[in-house]
RNA sequence: GCUCCCAUCGUCUAGUCUGGUCUAGGACACCGCCUUUUCACGGCGGUAACAGGGGUUCGAAUCCCCUUGGGAGUACCA
């Protein structure tokens, strides 16, 4: 049998960091056996789901490199793939379930269920002790009470054993009888709900997997119980661990940047993002930590997840979109960080050959685009850096004289740069002739052409900086 | 409260199933040195962990039990 794998989603907001982490497992394992990746819409709280949402995540999952097999934008042979178009399908097999005593209208006000919920637990027994309440009513009487129009809801009869199942990360887990009690599978507005249309689509959508996050852990009791009264055979469930922020509990909008569109707009490597996420919980065979997801594609299996909750931590996602950048052909690293800096930024008025010169040497000393702009200012800059270190520099007699030498040798360079030779000549004339070495030498230097006391190798920087602005810097 | 899950450096993790090769390996961050100045990169090196207590065993990070700690769930959210 082809692996059917799928990621369900309920579009009341952005895909964030979690979800991505979810859609790309699912993804990895659906490409690593060869089947299908099934993105499935779960839009049955009417109130909180959005279609922009829908649209938005799909787009964001593209940006991810996920893309799906099947779905609301692919098709497929078992759609619709938007739960709030297949409700006939669940109301009707929620219907079967009454009629064969697995299920029963309860007739339950708000009210009712929340003064049973806390007498419950002042009598220390779980809160959903006593929401059987219509549970042995004669089956007759409910319908008579459902077609005089009373307020009602379908509840799943809870068989009342204990259910173990064998989870493809966790292992064995059992629970007890008692864990949930009579939950309601179709709402009074008609609406069925998660617990059931996961079901339901899972089996009609013949997933041969669940890979879901931790958090969906104890709504397996529930699932398997409808599996069973539909006679059906439940996929192979695995639930990763838990993506958690500083304080340790689950990452959520609190905890600062968690779209995935974010990263996006603050222009990280998509190929970065998935990297880093997918060693959230996973460990490549090896021990490789930067890799395309292309490469894990073939070796991803699901027996190297690691069951702890892991935090998200958005220095070390830096470090591999730092890799990742660092891996672009010339051509892709133009593409990826000249459209990030500003449109009048002077970078852009310079030539082809002399930007690729210049990403090149700066892309070694930055892991997001976010740093280029302050790197730059090596290169433009025309206001004098201040400070202890500069005025150290300044005090040297031997600053003075470099400064007045290169003030001399600029003033007749016509062409655009200062070539490295030219620099290199300097350099000389200032040891030689000048009397000047070591740090009195290259920190003078530093300090009479860019205005700075420290910053990245002058053979570099210099040949990259606009004679215009040199002249400016010395005041020509 | 009840139920379920989890527990190795500050963080992500390898090792746990199939006890010994683990004086516990890698990565991020941090610190130091080298790369004839600085910073970054790179190279080299360093600080830093088996939550605690009992067992089992010749031997336990690895198996068992308890304690503690953390998380999730306990909805007519998903």
């Amino acid at each position: 049998m082809t692996a059917r794998v799928r990621f369900a989603p309920s579009p009341t907001g952005l895909l964030h960091i979690g979800g991505a982490r979810t859609a790309l497992y699912c993804h990895l394992y659906a490409k690593a056996k060869g089947g299908s990746f099934v993105l499935r819409i779960e839009d049955t709280d009417l109130e909180r789901s959005k279609r922009e949402y829908e649209v938005a995540m799909i787009e964001d999952l593209k940006w991810c490199g996920i893309e799906n097999n099947e779905g609301p934008n692919k098709g497929g042979d078992f759609g619709p793939y938007r739960q709030s178009e297949r409700t006939e399908i669940y109301t009707e097999l929620a219907q079967q379930l009454v009629t064969e005593g697995k299920a029963y209208y309860c007739f339950l006000t708000d009210d009712e269920l929340e003064k049973l919920t806390e007498k419950a637990q002042e009598e220390k027994k779980s809160p959903h002790f006593y929401h059987g309440k219509y549970r042995d009513l004669d089956p007759a009487e409910a319908k008579k009470k459902v077609d005089t129009g009373e307020t009602h809801v379908i509840r799943f009869k809870n068989p009342g054993k204990k259910y173990t199942f064998t989870d493809l990360v966790r292992g064995e887990v059992t629970f007890p009888e008692d864990m949930v009690g009579d939950f309601v599978i179709l709402r009074s507005n008609g609406m069925p709900v998660y617990n059931f249309c996961c079901v339901i689509d899972d089996w009609k959508m013949e997933m041969t997997h669940v890979l879901r996050a931790e958090e969906h852990l104890n709504n397996t009791v529930r699932q398997l119980m409808i599996y069973e009264a539909f006679g059906a055979t439940p996929p192979e469930f695995a639930h990763c661990s838990l993506l958690v922020g500083e304080d340790r509990q689950k990452l959520s909008k609190r905890h600062g940047a968690t779209s995935v569109v974010q990263y996006k707009d603050q222009h990280f490597l998509p190929q970065a993002l998935m990297n880093y996420l997918c060693l959230l919980g996973w460990s490549h065979p090896e021990e490789k930590d930067i890799f395309t997801m292309d490469e894990i594609t073939p070796i991803f299996d699901l027996s190297r997840f690691n069951k702890s909750p892991a935090l998200y931590d958005i220095e070390k996602l830096k470090h591999f979109n730092g890799e990742h950048m660092r891996r672009l052909s010339t051509e892709d690293l133009m593409a990826y960080l000249a459209p990030t800096l500003a449109e009048d930024h002077a970078f852009h008025s310079q030539s082809r050959e002399w930007q690729e010169n210049c990403l090149d040497f700066f892309k070694e000393k930055i892991n997001t685009p976010a740093e280029l702009p302050e790197h730059l200012k090596v290169l433009f800059s025309t206001e004098p850096e201040t400070g202890e270190a500069v005025d150290e520099v300044l005090s040297w007699e031997s600053t003075a004289a470099i400064k007045e030498y290169i003030k001399g040798e600029v003033s007749n360079i016509d062409s655009a740069f200062i070539s490295e030779k030219q620099f290199n000549e300097f350099t000389n004339h200032c040891k030689k002739e000048l009397k000047i070495k070591g740090k009195f030498l290259f920190k003078g230097m530093r300090l009479a052409i860019t205005g700075m006391a420290e910053g990245p190798d002058l053979k570099v920087v210099i040949p990259l900086t606009p004679i215009e602005v040199i002249k400016k810097r010395l005041g020509l």
